[in-house]
DNA sequence: TTCATTGTTCGACGTTAGACGAACCATTAC
DNA sequence: GTAATGGTTCGTCTAACGTCGAACAATGAA
């Protein structure tokens, strides 16, 4: 049997920490630097280099050269697949790695993932608004009722502009941290980009963490129980 | 982010070629013992066993003992999916190894893929429908058309059963071997089940073989054909 | 221009982990 | 009983690979 794609191969790449920290990182933050990636793994910006050089020829991930900078993402969803499942394995097998990094609790509470919002806050939104019925899963995926709609109208979020993207309207968001769902899609970028218009809150430069204010973060929880 | 699932460690077990081999070997056939999978893999027995150990502790593999042999299998159908998701992916970026084994055309040309068809037969009766225009990707996913019902109808398969099943109804899934899709979820599951049911076909024990008679292979292409 | 920053290449070092021989235990066959 | 087979454990060897220091190229800012 030792014909079919060459899965140890794959998979040895994805099987070291340095590595696997980049791509996981990767799967939330959609593009990164690669000295990004080396401070996320803890490793010198050489050894990143190296390895990213091997993702790359393997074309597990793709490159965009921006001037100096180049930013690495993820190839494609298949990828992004496999480390799914990847994760549902390790987490089934109770393969967890419990270390806390100093920023851990920050990133925890409130941060980006692509352009919406993830983390504590992010999976409280959307369990609200699931519970309160504004947000249903129906066969087509997640929908938004029309109590959400005016919901969303009342906290000042143009729903229409949002319905007119070209990207998916509404969807769920696996969180990572929370290992429970968060709002994904246009909408959730619109929600993100409602919070910092108001002023609850603004991104951390050169980071994925979201510092609420301690006005915006009382004004957003109760914004989100008035669901 | 040092955090969640220990995506690492599953992999660096899956990225070893006697310990990947052991797997995609349990991937075909069921039940193989230590000594089997040495040979496969073209290892000692003693250096298959310490890999059989490692996979074991990781909750990747079980083992039934029976008398003096202890028969290994694949933990659960996650570890089978994470498998196939990385074989998707290996091929996809060309990453594969060019040796072949007698019994790989069986398995080739039609296997089960969880419940449905994959290979060659899967592939072609996919492509068929999509040809046909039976099956159409819409921005929600695929979708059965019109047509499409009343040749399931026409094939003795009911789709109203199928759609009141809770998981999804019909999408596509990444064939390995073929490197194209094949039709997955609760249409696809009733449509290898109504093979089963016309005694065109039967799935070999204790592997993921799918073996047609040559009149069911017959039957089958013309039934495809007849989209 | 000068300087800081991003990112790469090269070489050397050290750890890891896979490989096997040999010895061992357990089960079944004769 | 003895012999044969399936499987594991132990110790040792070796090759592979991740790591970093240092040096270098390219870009952009002051």
């Amino acid at each position: 049997m030792k014909d079919g794609p060459n899965i140890a191969r794959i998979a040895a790449l994805l099987g070291e920490s340095a590595r696997a920290d980049a791509l996981t990182a990767l799967m939330t933050d959609r593009a990164l630097t690669a000295t990004e990636l080396a401070a996320i793994a803890g490793v010198t910006k050489q050894t990143m280099s190296a390895h990213l050089s091997k993702l790359l020829q393997a074309s597990l991930i793709a490159v965009d050269q921006q001037g100096r900078h180049r930013y690495f993402r993820l190839a494609d969803e298949d990828v992004a697949g496999l480390l799914e499942s990847l994760m549902g394995v390790a987490f089934r097998t109770g393969s967890l790695r419990l270390l806390s990094s100093p920023r851990e609790p920050a990133l925890r509470k409130a941060r980006v993932c692509y352009d919406h919002l993830a983390g504590e806050l992010g999976v409280l939104a959307y369990e609200s608004l699931v519970r309160h019925n504004l947000l249903a899963m129906s066969q087509q995926g997640l929908r938004l009722s029309p109590a959400g709609e005016e919901w969303f109208r009342r906290a000042g979020i143009d729903t229409e502009t949002a319905h007119r993207e070209r990207r998916s309207f509404c969807r769920a968001c696996m969180d990572w941290s929370e290992r429970r769902y968060h709002l994904a899609g246009s909408l959730g970028a619109a929600l993100l980009s409602r919070v910092h218009e108001l002023g609850w809150a603004r991104k951390e430069k050169a980071s994925r963490v979201i510092r609420f204010t301690s006005v915006g973060d009382r004004e957003f929880r109760r914004l989100i129980a008035s669901a």
